[in-house]
DNA sequence: TTGTTACCCGTACGTCTATACGGACGACCT
DNA sequence: AGGTCGTCCGTATAGACGTACGGGTAACAA
């Protein structure tokens, strides 16, 4: 998966120029699995709204998370189990129910980009003529 | 997949004042859905270094673009299809060659925040202590 | 202590997704 | 015209992902 292929698909680039150019600034396959493993975590109905939910109310635990989005609870306790791997999620356990939040070192690009400013693409549909 | 449930999984909300207030501003279901497809679209490792290498270089051929991402043309193409299916790219067929470039309409946020901004978040991988 | 609540975990299933392969088209060169 | 190249499309297979189900743990109440 991370390997590097000493490809030659066929010997003639056509614009030789703009390979060389994109091939520079492109991010290695490294860091563009990094970037979208980070996005494929939030690519996801149930867990953007739950980012979401964390993100207005400072913490809410699952229960009442599962009433927010009415969604089950296994939805939102699966989605969870793949939030807190990943570490942007926190669970504070107070008696025999858990606070979830977003973590401390929660990625501000992430926040700002997708949380805040990204909503708006929804209200304008890309079918739009 | 778009059906409103009248949910009721327990009948305590332990926090009701924090469930109302992020119920209320909570985007709804269609809306995160519409969001999440875009993002699944470009949380893949392919298909972002593709948009990557289109907004660098203006326009690029499907060769050519194998070529700079160290990637087999069935792949390139098979992104590409799904890209234009979207209709974030658009091809422009000159001779034999499919030049590829992104859409006019281009939703700016997406480019602006996922395709210049995010990438800093690759620089510092979630794994630091 | 017994029962109930809130939640987590492991497992199994259905589904969606990406990849690889083969064929087909149109465009260039000789 | 014939041959080759660049690209697209359809299909099949393997793998990843999300969902539902059952059991299990810790805490509070009676």
């Amino acid at each position: 998966m991370s390997a590097e292929l000493s490809v030659e698909p066929h010997a003639h680039p056509i614009d030789a120029d703009r390979v060389a150019h994109a091939r520079l600034r492109l991010p290695s396959l490294d860091e563009a699995s990094r970037l979208t493993s980070l996005l494929s975590l939030i690519a996801d109905p149930v867990r953007l709204r739950i980012l979401y939910a964390l993100d207005v109310s400072e913490e809410l635990c699952v229960g009442d998370l599962a009433l927010a989005l009415g969604a089950n609870e296994d939805q939102v306790s699966y989605a969870l189990r793949l939030l807190r791997t990943a570490g942007l999620v926190v669970g504070r356990k107070e008696g025999r129910v858990v606070y979830n939040r977003l973590a401390a070192d929660f990625p501000e690009p992430l926040r700002d980009h997708c949380l805040h400013q990204l909503v708006e693409i929804t209200r304008r549909p890309p079918t739009e003529e």
